[in-house]
DNA sequence: TGTTAGCACTCCTGCTGATTGAGTGCTAAA
DNA sequence: TTTAGCACTCAATCAGCAGGAGTGCTAACA
C-alpha cells in the first residue's frame, strides 16, 4: 500500500511529534540523516499521506501530525522493539526480587513502577480470584445476630462478609457445617466452588439444607469479591505533565473518569488477546478519544489471570511503553507461579 | 476591635467573594439591601480593613478579596450556621438507614455524600482499630513454609497478614497457642492486647516462649494496620471546577498530594479537638496554600475514633460545610455506638 | 464629625491592525 | 523524478487604543 519511502516519513513524522509535541513540517523531516530527499520531495509525500489519512493538518500553514490512522500503521508496521536499558531492567529486576512481599505489595509496587518508568498512568487488574484454591473457610459470630464469613485462598488471599445469622440457628451447627465444608473443599479452585458447595452438602444433611441456604449464599458471595476492588491505579496525574493537556477541561473528563473503578475495568479488553493497543478514537469511552490505553494480561498456571496497562496521550512512547508492559507481564506471571 | 460596621462590610465581602469568585468593589457592596451607607463610606471602610490586613487588592484598580486573617475572622466571628434543608437532611438520614451495610460502605458512602453535597473532596479516615475488642484470631497454613495470621474485631472488621512461619514448628503447637489466645484474649480491647498478650501466654507456657515470639510478633502486627490504608477520599477532581483552579499547575500539585495516603492523613489534624478549620496558609503543605481544609471527629463511646473532612479552596462555603461535617460526623458516631 | 458626591487616576481587558515566521502548494527547470 | 523557487496562508505576537471597573482624594453637606 504505502511505498518505502512514504513508510519511512510517516515513522519519521510520527517519531519526531511524540517526542516535540508540535506539528512537523517538511523541512524538519529533509534535514533528519536518515532522509535524503529536499523538503520539497517531503511534501509532495506529506500530501499523499494526508489525502490517505495518516497525517492531518491542524492549519493550512502549520506541519503535519498523525491521525489515529497514523499512529495505528506506526504501530502495526514501523515501531521496532526496543530494548530496555542495563538500568532498567536492573530496576525492573529488584522487584521481583523480594519474594518475602504479599503479593498485593508486588502488585502495588508493579503499578508505581510502571507508572514511574513510563511517565504516564499506570493501571493494573489485580489477579482473578477465580483461579485461586480454597485454603479455608471460617465464620465468626460476633453476637446474636451477626457473623462474619472468612474464605483464605492458598495464595493468602483473605476475603471476608459481615452478614446477618438467620434467627435460632446454633453455634454448633455452624461449627459442624463449616468443618464439613473445610474437610470437603480444601483445595478446590473457586470456579468449582459454587458447584460443589452445594453437591458435598446435599449428600451430607438433606434434612436441613434450608436452613444453611443462607450462610451457603453468603459463602458463595465472599468468593466472588466485587470487580472494582481488582483495580489499582498510579500516576493519575502524569497527563497533566503532557504539553496537550495543558486544559483543565480536557483533563477533569480524564481524571473523573480514573475516579470510576467501574469504568477503568473497561479500559482492559479480553484478557485472552496478549498485547492490545487501542488509539485516540478507537477508545469508546468520549473522555479518553485523545488517549491511547495499552494492556496485557500476566498469567497463572497457562490461563490469563490478571491485566496490567497503560493510559498516556495518543501522542505516546509507544515501543517504551510495549517493552516495559512486556517485561513486567511476564515478571508477574513468573512470581505468581512460583507461589 | 472592628466596628461593627467593619464586620458587618467585612461580612458582606466575604459572602460575595464565595459565591462570585471575582474581587468586589465598593459599589456591590453599597447596593446590597442590607448595607445602608454609600459607595464612598464603604471605600473608606475597606481601605481601613486592607490596612489591617483583612482584605487585598490583586492591584490598584481591582475590588478587593479576603485574605488568610479576614476569612479567619469571617469563620470565627460572622459565620452563622447554616441549617440544612429538608431536602439534604433527608438525604443524609437515607444514608444512615439501611443499617444492614457493612460498616466500611457507611464509610464509603458518607465521603461519596459528603462530597457531592459540598461539590468539594471529601476524605475520609477510617475508624481507628484501637478502640476495637478482639473477637476472633486465627491462624491458616497454606503450606510447609507459609500462614496466614487473621484477626476479627467486634464490628466485624477483617485484618490479615501473610507470614513465613519458624521452621520446625508443629500444625498443633499452632492450634493449641491459638486457642489459648481466643479463649484468653476474646473482647479485650486492641489497645490492651499488646500488653496481655505476652502476659497470658507467658504464665501458660514459658517454656517455649521464643519457638511462639516470631508468630506473637506477626499477630500484633495485624492489630496495628497501616495507617495509610484508613484514608478514603472522593471527588478529588472538583477543585478543577472553581474558576481560581483552571491552571493545570495549580491544580496538579493539589492532586500529587491527594494521591499519597500519608501526606492526606497529616491533613486531619488532632482528632480530639472537634471541628477545626486550616485556611490557606495557615496549611503547612505547599500544594495547598490556597485551599481551606475542614475536619471534624466521630466518636465511639465517647473517644474520638476516626475523621471526616473537606477539602476545597479558601473561597469555600464555610457555613454549609461546617453544617453537613456536623451533621455527618454525629451520624457516623451514633451508627458506630450501635454496632 | 461622619457621610457622600464628584472627579481624576490607575490598571485590567478586549479589540484592532500590523508584523513575523513557519510551513504549504504549485510551477518550472534540472 | 526530484528539487529550487516563489507566492500564499495562517497562527502567534505585539503595540496601541478605548472602555470600564474601581479606587483615593477632596470638598461640600447634614
Amino acid at each position: 500500500m504505502l511505498s518505502d519511502r512514504q513508510r519511512m516519513i510517516l515513522n519519521a513524522i510520527v517519531d519526531n511529534y511524540i517526542h516535540s509535541a508540535e506539528p512537523v513540517g517538511s523541512r524538519t523531516i529533509s534535514k533528519r540523516e536518515d532522509i535524503g530527499f529536499s523538503s520539497a520531495t517531503i511534501r509532495n509525500e506529506m500530501a499523499d499521506l494526508e489525502e490517505l489519512g495518516y497525517l492531518e493538518q491542524p492549519h493550512t500553514s502549520a506541519g503535519r501530525i498523525p491521525s489515529t490512522k497514523g499512529y495505528r500503521f506506526y504501530v502495526d508496521n514501523l515501531i521496532q522493539p526496543q530494548f530496555l536499558s542495563q538500568v532498567e531492567v536492573e530496576k525492573l529486576k529488584k522487584l521481583f526480587a523480594d519474594r518475602i512481599h504479599h503479593f498485593e505489595q508486588v502488585i502495588e509496587s508493579t503499578a508505581a513502577i510502571l507508572s514511574q518508568m513510563t511517565n504516564y498512568t499506570s493501571i493494573v487488574l489485580g489477579p482473578e480470584i477465580f483461579e485461586h484454591r480454597l485454603k479455608h473457610i471460617q465464620i465468626v459470630p460476633l453476637n446474636a445476630a451477626q457473623a462474619v464469613a472468612i474464605v483464605v485462598t492458598h495464595t493468602g488471599r483473605v476475603e471476608n462478609k459481615l452478614f446477618d445469622l438467620p434467627v435460632g440457628i446454633q453455634a454448633s451447627e455452624i461449627e459442624k457445617l463449616v468443618n464439613l465444608l473445610n474437610s470437603r473443599l480444601r483445595d478446590v479452585p473457586f470456579w468449582q466452588l459454587r458447584q460443589r458447595l452445594y453437591q458435598e452438602i446435599a449428600g451430607e444433611m438433606q434434612r436441613n439444607m434450608e436452613q444453611y441456604a443462607e450462610i451457603l449464599q453468603v459463602i458463595e458471595d465472599s468468593f466472588s469479591k466485587d470487580e472494582s476492588d481488582r483495580v489499582l491505579l498510579r500516576g493519575a496525574t502524569k497527563i497533566m505533565e503532557q504539553p496537550e493537556f495543558r486544559d483543565v477541561e480536557k483533563v477533569k473528563d480524564i481524571l473523573e473518569l480514573l475516579e470510576q473503578n467501574d469504568k477503568v475495568i473497561r479500559l482492559f479488553g479480553s484478557p485472552s488477546q496478549g498485547m492490545q493497543i487501542r488509539i485516540g478514537q478507537e477508545n469508546h469511552l468520549e473522555a479518553i478519544k485523545q488517549c491511547s490505553v495499552i494492556t496485557t494480561s500476566y498469567y497463572l498456571e497457562g490461563k490469563p489471570v490478571g491485566m496490567i496497562g497503560i493510559l498516556g496521550p495518543t501522542r505516546m512512547e509507544y515501543s517504551k511503553v510495549i517493552s516495559v508492559l512486556d517485561f513486567l507481564a511476564k515478571g508477574l506471571s513468573k512470581i505468581l507461579n512460583e507461589q
